[in-house]
DNA sequence: TAGATTGTTAATCGATTAACAATC
DNA sequence: TAGATTGTTAATCGATTAACAATC
């Protein structure tokens, strides 16, 4: 039996193609046809190498001497990104941190939509916050079951955390989006993406740092 | 002249030390001084040969046998990420995402402090948000260059990202944190910390892709 | 002591960079 | 045609994983 090509992409690659894809959408807004890897390098501080090498990844196509294809790049990365698509999610806590996720416009832009709100206070029951609704905690199971939601994000407070997953996973979720410092316990098959903020903040603090002292 | 020790740190690094932090944390909470490296692996799903490794770079020390002292592990992490200093940001766009910024706890907690708020809109002008003070847009070069700002956060649209960014330059930021999707173009010595968190989210969904059809 | 666990050295793996032939 | 640019194959680099000796 000949194995699935075993479709392979690389986390590196898909942190890069949104700016490409912001690149190419700069050009396309002045009209411009073509464009080479090393012009989107060139906007990006990039290898031009690597440039190459990501669209090659995600099956795009360029000619020698012309470049790439505009519009047929902004077509390839929006497919392979799956911005065609959409994509339904629900976020536990709706504090300052969710709300904000709620009102986020770059999720709606790319195919994501937040479908519904939980949050344990009873004040928030019924708000709606940027056209979503919020409900109690306890209607959250239920609810990812019926709408067959795969993608929870957790927006509460670390402690809380724990407890808000378990009950997405018994709704079903099979991704679970962690805006929380917890570290989450979830069986195998339920996949983690963990979220730090104030890790990305290190890492440009510690290259300001080595831009200041260098060997 | 002996070179300076070229102190490597690696990205992937930065990125799961929060994780053990909070383990470790948790750890501490229940009262438990050594913990060995298998112990926080497990917890994380991560390989403990990893932790070590991690560990080791960040020039922590453990014994066998025993494992590593959680208060002293705390110590080490939180000073190498630089959470025991204070460090001054301020923000342009105070819209929804810029709020929460303003908001997450997540920062002051890890000696982040938003100083300050701008925003184009004439209507926030003087508002406190989350106890920031909002200014003109006008005024935040000067004010980067009076309190020595050295990062400045973009949570402006994308239209108007570029213009933000040539201010906080001129103010004389060193590294720039951008939630917008431009891609900005700035002078070498200037660092730019991309963020997109759609790109997070596709992620985790061709994770749970690669779940659904192994090879 | 015996066994668990660290710390270190080597092997593997994957991503980036380089070299260069193919081609429009 | 000549030159620029792609696409591909090889080399390098860095991060992860493995093996194992040191040690409490």
């Amino acid at each position: 039996m000949a194995l699935t090509p075993d479709r392979r992409f690389s986390i590196p690659t898909i942190r890069r193609l949104p700016g490409y894809y912001a690149c190419l959408e700069h050009a396309a807004a002045q009209g411009i046809a073509a464009i080479s890897s090393t012009t989107i390098a060139g906007h990006l501080n990039l290898d031009p190498i690597m440039v190459r090498k990501d669209l090659e990844s995600i099956g795009a196509a360029g000619r020698p001497k012309i470049g790439f294809n505009v519009a047929e790049l902004l077509a390839v990365i929006k497919e392979f990104m799956g911005w065609g698509r959409l994509d339904e999610l629900i976020i536990a806590g709706c504090g300052d941190l969710g709300a904000a996720l709620m009102g986020y416009k770059g999720f709606p832009r790319r195919g994501f939509r937040i479908v519904a709100g939980f949050d344990r206070d009873p004040v928030l029951e019924g708000v709606t916050i940027h056209g979503i609704q919020i409900f109690p905690m306890e209607k959250m199971a239920n609810l990812i079951a019926r709408l067959h939601i795969e993608i929870g994000l957790i927006a509460v407070p670390a402690k809380a955390a724990q407890q808000v997953a378990d009950q997405m996973i018994t709704g079903g979720v099979r991704g679970i989006w962690n805006f929380s410092s917890a570290a989450l316990k979830v069986p195998a098959r339920v996949i983690v993406q963990q979220e730090d903020l104030t890790a990305s903040l290190v890492i440009l603090q510690k290259n300001l740092l080595k831009e200041t002292v260098p060997s």
